[in-house]
DNA sequence: TCTGGGGTCCTAGGACCC
DNA sequence: TCTGGGGTCCTAGGACCC
């Protein structure tokens, strides 16, 4: 047998990974939905979240909901519930910070965790301490966790996903080899479908032949993050561990059906993307200097365009223009579409104004605007909005001087 | 996996500069 | 007004992730 690593323990990175999340945060407030056959996702929509009972009755991810109630009329559809799943999501990061000051948060339901040299201060293995973090998350939040350790990222992530539900997987260095010969080259974090096939025609059906792979091979036909990978899986630490920094980008995005090619609906679907990713811009603190659109067709095309802004905002009212602009660039009545997204990017922490804008205008529709969030943070979501950017569509005018309020308590 | 929504990172190639 | 090579910045698009 092959031995990749020979340290059993250089560092302990963990991966935890939530059991089901969504359902079991749907679970945990509502204890009548536990033990029975749940799932989370919008009528005529896909399921995107299933209770680990529905899983045992054939219900898969991605179905249709029509079809997961044909195979299970008892299953139990609930709509999903974002801001619950984030509360839930925190909540668990903070536990995981009493244990370890260095957690990358990687999802909203996953997190890896350096336990490097904590053995001594827990005076237990990593194993044990693993299972003190899986009780407390369960004791605290009725959440599932399963857990794996390993010595680099890849590795922890093979290791979480090795027993779910509720496991406890530790892969030290020296037995890395008698993992990766039971795991498809497919399973492998960061291997698709396109890197997966290439592999398979070299013979690279599990992890373990990719690890025991030449180096040259691997420069030869693969890029940085596949050199990455098999670093990792060989038991060399090569991706970062990152802890959590603001976003590089923000994005809003909404299907509907059915498909529809009215222009003046299409616009008013952007603009309240627009207004979503805006609003939730400067909850960060954050300003936008580039703005892209995305419109997906009813054959499932995708158009995009991006655009340059004259100056950093996060304010709706001073980016409809742009907004306007490259809707037409891409927008063909010829074609039918079921989505439209709006991404904001090239964000930057302080707004800077450039000196063509109008600075009195702008801080005036910026104050307004901190109005708006003020009061929404404290009546709740939607309380308030702006009247002006809703119809500015239908009135082809400039920004109006001054917003007209829309107040709805 | 017949299609929900939110992200990240990398590469190739063009533009522009010296 | 001929022509080489190198650096940097930006963009579009691909691949992958949960």
């Amino acid at each position: 047998m092959q031995v990749l690593s020979v340290h059993s323990w250089p560092q302990a990175i963990a991966h935890l990974d939530a059991d089901a999340f969504f359902v079991s945060c749907e679970q945990a407030s509502r204890p009548a939905l536990r033990g029975k056959c749940v799932a989370v996702g919008k009528e005529r929509g896909i399921v995107i979240a299933l209770s680990y009972e529905a899983k045992a009755k054939g219900v898969k991810r991605g179905m249709f909901v029509s079809e997961a109630k044909r195979i299970y009329p008892g299953i139990i559809i609930l709509d999903s519930n974002h801001e619950t799943y984030g509360l839930f999501s925190v909540r668990m990061f903070e536990i995981l910070k009493r244990f370890s000051p260095k957690i990358e948060e990687y999802s909203v339901d996953e997190a890896f965790i350096d336990l490097t040299g904590l053995r001594r201060l827990y005076a237990c293995s990593y194993r044990e301490l693993a299972l003190k973090i899986q009780d407390t998350i369960e004791k605290e939040l009725s959440i599932s966790v399963s857990i794996g350790i390993s010595i680099t990222k890849v590795l922890a992530k093979i290791a979480s996903k090795y027993k779910k539900p509720h496991g406890i997987t530790a892969i030290p260095g020296n037995e890395i080899h008698l993992y990766l010969s039971n795991i498809l080259i497919e399973d492998v974090w960061g291997i698709g479908p396109n890197t997966a096939s290439l592999l398979k025609k070299f013979n690279i059906n599990t992890a373990l032949d990719f690890a025991l792979k030449n180096e040259n091979f691997v420069k030869k036909y693969l890029s940085k993050p596949y050199i990455q990978i098999y670093n990792e899986l060989k038991g060399e630490p090569s991706i970062d561990f990152v802890e959590k920094i603001s976003p590089k980008s923000i994005s809003k995005a909404k299907s509907f059906y059915p498909p529809s090619n009215e222009e003046s609906f299409i616009f008013s679907e952007l603009l309240k993307n627009l207004k979503l990713s805006c609003a939730k811009a400067r909850r960060f603190n954050l300003a936008a200097s580039k703005l892209s659109i995305f419109l997906k067709t009813s054959d499932f095309q995708m158009l995009s365009v991006e655009a340059k802004l004259s100056s950093p905002s996060a304010m709706p009212l001073m980016l409809t223009e742009s907004l306007r602009e490259v809707f037409f660039k891409i927008y063909k009545p010829e074609y039918s579409y079921r989505q439209t997204a709006v991404v904001l990017s090239g964000l930057t922490e302080k707004i800077q104004y450039s000196l063509f804008d109008d600075r009195a205008k702008i801080e005036k529709i910026v104050s307004v605007y901190n109005a708006m969030d003020d009061i929404n943070r404290r009546f709740g979501r939607n309380s308030v909005h702006l009247g002006a950017s809703s119809d500015s569509y239908v009135h082809k005018e400039r920004t109006p001087n001054l917003p007209l309020l829309n107040i709805k308590v």
